[in-house]
DNA sequence: TTGTATGCGTTATCAT
DNA sequence: ATGATAACGCATACAA
């Protein structure tokens, strides 16, 4: 069928182990025999086989990614390539472990075959607990947080300030002297439970935050996030006393077609309305839409770069491990970075309307 | 560190194979040693080494699977989720090869570790060789195309008839009674060479039929995709000698954001101007697209079940391949499967307006 | 129902 | 610079 190395190192004169080392470590071996072998491999159209390899190597060449909303969500996609533009190249598959509810969080890390078939853990974007990571830490398994809490139990976090961020577009809104504002946010599915946590609260605090530091009682909208959120926004802002003068989404998910519909329905942006969003996503930039601007591709390729420096880590850590240990091992401290917030300011903010 | 199966063994006093048993054919150990084996092996933290049994097996549960675009576009991103949705709980991960040229694919099919590296292939979205499928094929990887060409080379395949489907919407604009109509179709990047077909292709060849039959001459465009796909579209409609009464976007993507760019820009839409899709994705029923729909995530988990079947296949044709050969092996012929065509009718399209 | 023996294809160690 | 050899951890064929 297939031809393995065996057959490699017949067909070019040397032995096995020559073969894996040219090419594993070309370096070592001489050019002349290099070439012959390279030839003979061409040849057999041989490849070798990356689950033997693997195997003897002990890594396991693969990423476990937990994710709570599905993966083709804006954020999760493009979370899932920044990781893949930097771990397929370096040879690491990446498997998506779907966390919907805090029971299945539980299970990935009771059950679940840990060290042994995954080189490093990466969860994105909901909150964890810090017993169960002790389990993944106490098995050399580098943990890494993209947007999720607490920091402190990640070898390395990427998240972004969504309470500063809100902060900010909360300031834009009332120093353009809003005052009459709602807030939208997406509720998460019905079968998440609750213990699940979503950098989504933390936005919402920020924003509570700086209202009631200007003393201003915003509504608060909560949208089920479904197929019918527009729907189901516009019903609930329509039932209010008034239309507010802004409107502070969540997600650009919800901002943008909201944007959209309103502008249909008659409502002048920004002239009689302001509207913001948080993401800065698809089409938030084509609509005009104020928001955060939030870089998922990057904040994935980072935390990928990182992840293959602790997994080296973690090798050589464990080689050095027994007697030796912690000598060498000055265990560089986890790092834990902030991503660089930036607003996008567009037409979809303006000045209040004194007539409310 | 870890313990691997035969730790489990010792403490089950049982022998290793018996643990292995217990764990891939239950049905075929007591339950009271099994009940004694899943003890043991949950005391001491065991988890099979998916390596180890994979490169025992000679399977090596990864599928590849190769994308023109980022896989975070709109249709790559769900494609990805109905193949994983099916997969992953199978045990299988997937590998995504960028194919952005076809130097890239041919790189592929050339120095690729196939059939040592991957259990199937799967293409969405590009045209492929006969010739280099052919290599595929005789390495007894079952090859699955996603919106590819031609048919006949894959074991099996799902498609949407693009031309087919860029009729009926070329049909609705006509029977409105548009006779002046743009089409916009986007540009693949520049890295890409001509050589790499797109089914975008066959949209244009639809419309441009169904014009031609109704004697009509239409404007193209061409958008180079990128963050200026919108301007650059404005720009061009704008270069017409007059705007036309109806545009008819090869993609969602263009459609949805011109459709809120041009209705901020006082454009009545559908009274002054209809404008179409296609695909159905984000945003477009909120923002009122008429357009085809597509359901990605439907194709690739319909792809990656067939994918389990013929890998299943595949692995038994090859134990009675020699000289049993294909008795049993009726070999069922591939499947080739169309989407369902579905037209979303929205409020973007409408009558033509008489005075041009 | 269980145990023994063997092999999967590669790579690392240790000689030479 | 190269070769011989021994693992790596599991799953199967076969024996009991």
């Amino acid at each position: 069928m297939q031809a393995n190395i065996g057959d490699v190192a017949q067909r070019a004169q040397v032995s096995a182990s020559t073969v894996s080392r040219a090419f594993k470590h070309p370096e070592l071996v001489a050019k002349a025999t290099r070439e012959r072998i390279a030839r003979a491999a061409d040849e057999l159209d041989f490849a070798a086989s990356r689950s033997a390899s693997v195997f003897q190597t002990g890594q396991t060449f693969r990423i476990a990614l937990l994710l709570n909303d599905p993966s083709s969500t804006w954020f999760n996609a493009h979370i899932y390539e920044g990781l893949d533009s930097v771990f397929h190249p370096a040879g690491y598959d990446i498997a998506i472990y779907p966390i919907g509810t805090s029971g299945d969080r539980h299970a990935f890390f009771e059950d679940l075959p840990i060290r042994r078939n995954a080189d490093a853990v990466i969860i994105a974007s909901f909150d964890v607990d810090s017993k169960e990571i002790a389990r993944l830490h106490s098995m050399n398994v580098p943990i890494i947080g993209i947007n999720a809490l607490p920091e402190d139990v990640f070898d390395y976090s990427i998240a972004t300030d969504d309470d500063y961020a809100m902060r900010l577009v909360t300031r834009h809104l009332l120093t353009l002297g809003h005052k009459d504002i709602a807030y939208i946010d997406l509720d998460p599915p019905e079968n998440a439970d609750g213990s699940l946590h979503y950098s989504a609260n933390r936005r919402s605090n920020g924003f509570l935050a700086e209202c009631a530091e200007a003393h201003i009682e915003p509504a608060m909208l909560h949208v089920s996030n479904t197929g019918q959120r527009v729907d189901h926004a516009l019903t609930q802002l329509f039932a209010l006393n008034h239309m507010p003068t802004a409107i502070c989404c969540e997600q650009d998910r919800i901002a943008v077609p909201l944007l959209s519909r309103l502008q249909r329905l008659g409502y002048a942006i920004p002239d009689a309305l302001s509207i913001t969003g948080f993401d800065d996503s698809t089409y938030a930039r084509e609509v005009g839409l104020t928001t955060i601007r939030q870089d998922p591709h990057d904040m994935g390729a980072r935390a990928a770069r990182h992840a293959l420096d602790l997994i080296a880590k973690a090798d050589n850590d464990f080689e050095t491990t027994d007697e030796t240990a912690s000598k060498t091992g000055v265990s560089t401290p986890p790092i834990h970075e902030s991503t660089q917030i930036r607003m996008m300011f567009r037409m979809s903010t303006g000045p209040a309307t004194s007539a409310a």
